[in-house]
DNA sequence: GTGGTCTAGACCACA
DNA sequence: GTGGTCTAGACCACA
């Protein structure tokens, strides 16, 4: 499930992170879900148990989880809703860039292309 | 003109460097533009100036603009160019991020309102 | 392993980067070699840990480590392919200092000589 | 005669001297011959009299040219023969290179044929 | 433990 | 005046 980069310049902790957040947002992980315990993602990743316990409190205090002591982590019934609201605010970082774009001479018409591709894949889902 | 949030995560030379690109991307600082000197920004952006250097060196290493010791950095002849085709890269990290915006929820509607808003300045500007 | 001399015009920073893309060249250091940390080298050598880490900066941005925050720094599977290249390039300003060695009255014999002891190395090398 | 470039990392005073030698190694400039004057040149290059100055009095320190206080700088008599002697003291550092560039991978015939293509020219150059 | 950033302040070469 | 190098030493994030 979870692909490590060991190389990366993110940190391993924060790959956790961002996996983590795609398999709430792709359905994979859904609420009351547990998650694998400490040890076993520390096995499993070949990463050191802090790395993954620094990842598992940052999830756990962005709302995304609830650890129970004793039983472990699952996901929250409010994950789906805090990771929509945390992304929507990516927009404005995003708004940014693509200013920067424009004064760099990317075309409208080149953006929209673009958007409209990863749109279009949306409709395939929905199909599905 | 320049902007220093110390406070940032941002490294504070990241920031130079970010907000020289911005100048040079508005027109701001043109080409064979002097950049002011390391101790002058130093003194204004309170910023130490091994600091200032290190933003200097690494728009040198870039092309945008070229150093001579002794006399200055001045803003390079190819220095939009390499802007251009810099930032059009960065298209590839945006996608990934709209894809995951797409997965939170947010509508296509939604990013089409943004682009026109962000290309109707351009509009503007072309009419001027 | 380093040898580095204060006194030459030579930079410390650029001393190190010279005798690591030598040891490089040479096999002494191999692909996936971990560096030694900017803290041993800094002892080690007598030189101030940010003069060690501006060579290491320096050398990944050549491609020819590969820097990982909190790990340390590892030769790159391309580091050999990319100083070959980069080697290579030199060829030209050597061939310039050529030429003001002949105008300077070197004799082409003296030169093929040297061009024979070099190589005859090589040869050597071979049979083993 | 003198083509300076300011943008070049090269120190203008090293422009100077570099291009002084290359015009006594040529022949342009011979024994005897009066070098254009500390103002003229200054003026010509649009240089700083001090960097034009430096660039004298390291000319005269190797004995290139000999400076007669109220009357001007002169080509030296041993001026050909001082540069034949240094320019050869850099053969060591070629030939430091070249070791470098057959660990690089570069192949004795490629060499050979730079050392041909040099002294080819040579020939020519007896025959005129 | 690892590398990365930053300040304070000195000294150098060059124009 | 300009940029470039270096030391000394602090503090941070990450593993």
């Amino acid at each position: 499930m979870y692909q490590i980069d060991v190389m990366s310049r993110v940190p391993v902790y924060e790959q956790i992170i961002q996996q983590t957040e795609r398999f709430i947002l792709l359905g994979i992980l859904r609420e009351g879900d547990q998650m694998e315990s400490v040890r076993h993602l520390s096995v499993k990743l070949s990463v050191n148990p802090n790395t993954i316990q620094k990842a598992i409190s940052e999830l756990d205090r962005r709302g995304l989880i609830c650890t129970v002591p004793g039983k472990g982590s699952f996901i929250s019934e409010m994950a789906m809703k805090a990771l929509s609201i945390s992304k929507r605010q990516e927009l404005v970082g995003i708004k940014r860039q693509l200013v920067e774009m424009k004064m760099a001479g990317v075309s409208k018409l080149e953006i929209e292309k673009m958007i409209d591709e990863i749109y279009a894949e949306g409709k395939k889902g929905e199909q599905l």
